[in-house]
DNA sequence: TTCTTCACTGTGCACGTTCACAGAATCAGC
DNA sequence: GCTGATTCTGTGAACGTGCACAGTGAAGAA
């Protein structure tokens, strides 16, 4: 207006115009193109092609009050997030099957109090359609904030809360594939299986734990205490736990650890105790992730299908959104065998 | 508020009718509170308050001409970024430095020829303010279509080309990262230093390169091309790299390595070939990535700001956004010096 | 007083789209 | 050729906001 320099942008009047129809028409052929006939519909494309016309979505968003587009939130400890490769997966996948569908993802980030108040703010105000969350810990008042305010919402992983049913979600069946990396060790003819758990406050943590509780129990051995420490999914404490594992059992024979990470730091203690690995002792990892491959020996392992799981949650949330209330998706882990156990 | 079958958003017509006032006064308290009285301004921010008014983006934007949010855009060889953790800094440095100025990220993956296509359309059609670009690769198409259309776009890392030199990017000062490590290689006594550099079509690549070869000059050392290998940045490329020169230049002191994956990987080269480090060779690197402390001994490195990067990125963004023609920030690099050399 | 200036406030319109509704065209069946 | 059914098309009315403009009243200057 003020700007001459400013091209102005083609709208539907101006593809109308071009096409020899009317607006409502060129609106039809935009969205599904039905009841409309052939002859105006090859008119219609072609006006659009010669325009250049791409719709404005504020002015369709006005009207339809759908905004198009859904949110990626990660709250809470961030950090973790960001330092695990496996994450970028995630929000790789979820990025490119919500383009498959047009729709553009807006990454949020919800760090503070302040932060997370400015976005349940902006999401419930509907500028988004849905929210794709992230966040390992339990009770979450984001996720309860946004469930109250009717957004749709899918989470990535199991939340712990039992309140928090209603909650759709995608995730690894960490039970069953802590199941079979046991399972793995026992047929391999190891007896005195310690653990490194997970956060016991994060159902990775809790699952995995119960999946080994289970299948030594199946198997007929005696389950101890003193063959569980807890870690915190991080390197050092996988090293620590390993540390304190090896003084009370010296004799230990295989360890399932919950995350590689926590995995690699148990390499270096065994190393450290003169162990030889898988000789001495097997280590089985849990997550796939880029600390598998990191050094030698290779890590045995479970991976998660953190592709298929973006994917599932893409869909699960387009279903919600469209009003169908799909429940909770588990999909199943694979057993990666490498060179520690 | 109880109803949620009839679920209306409170309107700026609902905070006019409640604070006793008329729409454009609300507007004005919005944005920026100019031309109203104290005592206006106050029933306004009481009767947002009561009524949880949200303002509706999208009609906004359908009036102003524009979106309020801004993307961040990958093309090209999106594994390698993915890969790298300083990519996460990036982009979680990016998405909050946008949220201090309350504009959300859009988040866009350009890998296939039709995805570009598709996002050079939304983009150009007004969706979106701006965009954060990222693509180590020369000639992006991307860029110079985003360009030609008018769209502010703000680069991380310098462009190859010559001809985009007009577009604005922010980005770590490789030459001069390179030259402090090369110099400090030397200050410790190192004489027969070698290079493994990145790709040459990458701009780290060729100033990394330029900067070892400037130093080495200033230092009245003859420059010998037996001296430099070119690996691809990956940790298998530099293991390569490192076993050729050491075939080539048995007595080698001292390594330059563009990026720390590649350092690790020739690391396990002068492991095999019985060398210490870095009593027999010293290792420098190039990124301060995980990589580089992954495992011992630490990596000496050179690290980029990325988290001033990011906050730059932003800032210059928002500055061509209103208009201004800020020009490129290149930000110092720092030596971070551990075990390797 | 009267005129000017200034800060403040209200009103109509425009932004580009979708949707409901009504009207036009086509067609089958007699 | 008429009827009713069906498919197709055009039109006006929203959606919620910002902006230009006009209008109000008060304070200061002549």
């Amino acid at each position: 207006m003020n700007n001459p320099a400013r091209r102005q942008r083609p709208t539907i009047h101006d593809v109308a115009r071009v096409a020899g129809v009317s607006r409502g028409t060129v609106s039809r052929v935009l969205n599904g193109g039905h009841h409309v006939s052939p002859a105006a519909a090859e008119a219609v494309n072609a006006a659009i092609r010669r325009t250049g016309y791409v719709v404005n979505r504020h002015a369709r968003s006005l009207i339809t009050g759908r905004s198009g587009s859904a949110a990626f939130l990660l709250t809470e400890p961030q950090e973790r997030f960001f330092e695990d490769p496996n994450f970028n997966v995630l929000l790789r996948g979820c990025t490119q099957a919500l383009a498959a569908h047009d729709i553009p993802l807006l990454l949020m980030i919800a760090g503070s109090r302040d932060e997370q108040r400015r976005i349940v703010r902006y999401v419930t105000a509907g500028h988004v359609d849905g929210v794709l969350l992230v966040s390992s810990r339990t009770g979450d008042p984001v996720a309860a904030q946004l469930a109250r305010a009717g957004t749709p919402v899918v989470a990535c992983g199991k939340p712990m809360d039992p309140r928090a049913g209603r909650l759709a979600h995608v995730a690894a069946d960490d039970r069953e594939g802590a199941r079979e990396m046991v399972r793995h060790l026992l047929s391999a003819g190891r007896r005195r299986i310690a653990t490194i758990a997970g956060p016991q406050d994060t159902p990775g943590g809790v699952d995995r734990l119960a999946g080994y509780r289970e299948v030594l129990a199946e198997a007929g051995l005696p389950f101890q205490e003193t063959l569980v420490e807890t870690g915190d999914y991080g390197r050092a404490g996988g090293r620590a736990c390993a540390e304190r594992l090896l003084a009370r059992h010296p004799d230990v024979d295989a360890l399932f650890v919950a995350s590689d990470l926590m995995a690699r730091g148990a390499l270096e203690a065994l190393g450290d105790a003169g162990r030889s690995v898988p000789d001495d002792v097997a280590v089985g990892g849990f997550d796939d992730s880029s600390a598998a491959l990191a050094s030698a020996p290779a890590l045995t392992t479970v991976r998660q299908p953190w592709d298929r799981i973006s994917q599932e949650m893409v869909r699960v949330l387009l279903d919600r959104i469209a009003g169908e209330d799909t429940s909770a998706v588990i999909l199943p882990t694979e057993l990666v065998v490498r060179e520690t156990g």
